[in-house]
DNA sequence: AGTTTTCAGCGGTAT
DNA sequence: ACCGCTGAAAACTAG
């Protein structure tokens, strides 16, 4: 049964309503600051020059091409929004045209010289014309398709749409990406690359149909385009950690270990130096990934016994070659092996996760013999100590999983008192604070006014759900031609407005058009952080792209809004209208997001988890308004979506976006981020 | 859940 | 240039 989309679900029920938590101040991350005074120029607020600008994630992309996260900017809007720092409102809009001017020779291959030595063939060439390594490179993997994929000339349309994808990345990150060591911007931006590379791809081919039975693998795809192209981090293999990777950092595909550098081979578990490379006289290895698939087993969480490679599957001896010839030699030679596990994840549908788990070194080897009877090497690696938690955190949320009370500091298993489908809970393991000062858990939206339509239809009639490549769909149009969401899940693309399914439309609640209508999809938890107050959560890691939960509160209009500021300032305030400083590198746009309508929610009485989500200045969740239709009228939502994959236990945070001009007696806050460009203040 | 199918990087070896 | 190895990943089959 769908949950209930009321307007005012406030569950109370039982004669103890633990939805009222104990009552306790709030402190979130908000410490007043300085008090606003016309001539408090944020001068000193910009750092790194990052500027704030006004971002609108729908931005010049050539037809075809929907921006996914707002990272993507050319050089000439990137200009402009330099331009107009002080005036970031009044940015006019690139044309489109813009987009299609050639980038020139110079700029475009800045970022990537010979200067690594590796780069033989990764010179960067996003024109149409290929290099001859890379048509070298194509042919041959038709070649080695051989009789499949015939005549489907997909390989134009993704090869087409990847380049101009890459040209529109900000040079300034090619120069990153080009330091011969990582950092974790390169890594970061590699990943993020990716992920658009791999959805846009995704999206291409989820919208042909037909081929069955043919794997299509936009993983394998996007990160052969991107090896391809020198769009990678850390290329040249090192023993020791890898940088800009940090310890618990989880992915999602093999692809991602090799394009961050962390595991090249794209399938086997052991990779190493071979003899040529390195100056060593013997192989030694670089890292392993563990996975399970072999007979290895794990004593406890910081020492792991590793099978060694080969052997045909279990039907003869493993020779002491390669992969385990390796390992032999680094355990003589006593260097660090990264280790990655690889995990089966239940919520990821047939999907493994891949944890960094840091540094080991081989304290031992033997031959075991297998059930087969046939020999099989075995390594015991142990984990270096005073490296962060990382695969022990895996295993404890299992065990809180199973009985909760195992769990210390847990102050009430479920706060929302099941008015979300999963459980949240609360808990505080740093001090002796109750709980969160009062309020009601509503997961919805209060005093929602459906205004006028923005695009004036009667809602869909995909009785069997939307689906991507029907261009009847209206919901489908609204979003330009495609469903905004992939099967999974994930937000595809970075539209200003998605346009989900509401009320109106005919299809079912499971539709892919309704991602945000489904209530909470991982177990969250709300804690206490060190110095920030109350935060949230995950146990679950969280894709990037994937829905998290949206704001809930109690919808305000602008003069409500303008009471809420000074004395009586409002903590909770959801605040549609302010300006964004770019995520990361992000920002592409120039033009001011274009929301509907201006949007206050207050969520200080009335909330969900998301009143519970501190502010970052580097943060890894974002927001996108969602439109639904509502007998001819707009409902708006705001749902917030993560930016990168996010581990478990991992704080989400996003950006509250600053406040221009302040109003009266407005303060801004402290910022207490921590993260590397902390601009010092948010609002 | 197992099986089948097509993947792609990279060390090693042969040109 | 090729060969061959490999703790992938998706789709399909069977139960």
């Amino acid at each position: 049964m769908e949950q209930s989309m009321g307007q005012d679900s406030v569950p109370a029920h039982g004669s103890f309503d633990k939805s009222r938590v104990l009552n306790v101040k709030p402190l979130r991350s908000l410490v007043p600051l300085f008090p606003s005074t016309s001539n408090a120029a944020p001068s000193s607020n910009v750092q790194g020059g990052a500027p704030f600008v006004s971002v609108s994630p729908s931005g010049p992309f050539p037809p075809g091409i929907s921006p996914f996260y707002p990272f993507f900017f050319s050089p000439e809007s990137q200009r402009l929004s330099e331009q107009n720092l002080q005036t970031p409102a009044g940015v006019a809009a690139v044309p489109i045209n813009s987009f299609r001017t050639p980038t020139p020779r110079g700029r475009s291959n800045r970022g990537f010289t010979e200067e690594d030595g590796y780069s033989n063939s990764q010179q960067v060439n996003f024109d149409a014309t290929e290099t001859d390594t890379e048509e070298g490179g194509r042919l041959r993997s038709r070649k080695k398709k051989g009789k499949g994929r015939l005549g489907s000339g997909s390989d134009v349309d993704v090869d087409a749409v990847a380049n101009d994808i890459l040209k529109s990345i900000n040079p300034v990150v090619f120069d990153v990406l080009n330091q011969p060591d990582g950092s974790k911007d390169a890594v970061s931006y590699t990943l993020l690359i990716y992920e658009v590379l791999r959805r846009k791809i995704t999206q291409i081919e989820d919208l042909k149909e037909g081929n069955p039975g043919v794997a299509r693998r936009p993983d394998l795809r996007a990160g052969t385009i991107m090896l391809s192209k020198g769009v990678r981090t850390n290329s040249k293999k090192r023993i020791g950690a890898a940088p800009g990777v940090e310890v618990g950092d989880i992915f999602f595909f093999r692809m991602e270990l090799c394009i961050v550098g962390l595991h090249s081979p794209s399938m086997a578990g052991i990779d190493y130096l071979g003899i040529k490379f390195s100056q060593e006289e013997e192989p030694l290895a670089v890292s392993i990934v563990s996975s399970g698939g072999y007979e290895d087993n794990a004593e406890d969480g910081d020492v792991l016994i590793y099978s060694g490679q080969g052997g045909a599957k279990g039907a003869s001896d493993q020779k002491l070659e390669r992969g385990n010839l390796a390992l032999e030699k680094s355990l003589h030679r006593g260097n660090e092996v990264r280790v990655i596990r690889g995990l089966r994840d239940i919520a990821t549908p047939g999907g493994k996760i891949y944890v960094y788990d840091g540094l080991y070194k081989i304290q031992d080897s033997w031959v075991d013999k297998a059930k087969t009877g046939f020999n099989v090497f075995k390594y015991k690696l142990v984990r270096l100590p005073g490296q962060p938690e990382a695969y022990t955190t895996w295993k404890s949320i299992l065990q809180w999983s199973e009985k909760s009370t195992s769990r210390v500091g847990t102050i009430l298993p479920d706060l929302t008192s099941g008015a979300e489908k999963l459980p949240v809970c609360l808990v505080n393991d740093v001090d002796n604070e109750k709980g969160p000062a009062y309020f009601t858990y509503s997961p919805t939206l209060k005093n929602l006014k459906p205004t006028n339509p923005l695009d004036p239809s009667a809602g869909c009639n995909c009785v069997g759900g939307c689906l991507p490549g029907n261009y009847n769909c209206s919901c489908i149009q609204k979003n330009g031609g495609h469903l905004p969401y992939a099967p999974n899940g994930v937000l595809l693309d970075l539209k200003s407005v998605i346009y989900e399914c509401g009320p109106s439309c005919q299809c079912p609640p499971n539709c892919r058009n309704r991602i945000t209508q489904g209530g909470l999809k991982f177990r969250l938890e709300v804690f206490k952080t060190k110095n920030k107050g109350w935060g949230l959560r995950s146990w679950d890691p969280i894709r990037a792209g994937a829905f998290i939960c949206e704001y809930a509160g109690e919808v305000i209009d602008n003069a409500r809004m303008e009471e809420l500021g000074g004395e009586n300032e409002d903590d909770y305030i959801f605040d549609s209208t302010r300006i964004y400083q770019q995520l990361e590198i992000f920002p592409s746009e120039t033009e001011a997001p274009k929301i509907p309508y201006p949007l206050y929610i207050t969520a200080r009485n009335d909330g969900n988890v998301a009143r519970f989500m501190n502010h970052s200045c580097s943060p890894n969740v974002f927001w996108r308004p969602v439109v639904r239709e509502n007998k001819g009228a707009s409902d708006l939502h705001i749902a917030f979506h993560a930016v990168r994959h996010i581990p478990p236990m991992t704080e989400l945070t996003y950006d509250y976006g600053i406040v221009l001009p302040l109003k009266a007696g407005q303060r801004k806050k402290k910022c207490l981020c921590g993260s590397a460009k902390c601009r010092d203040y948010f609002c």
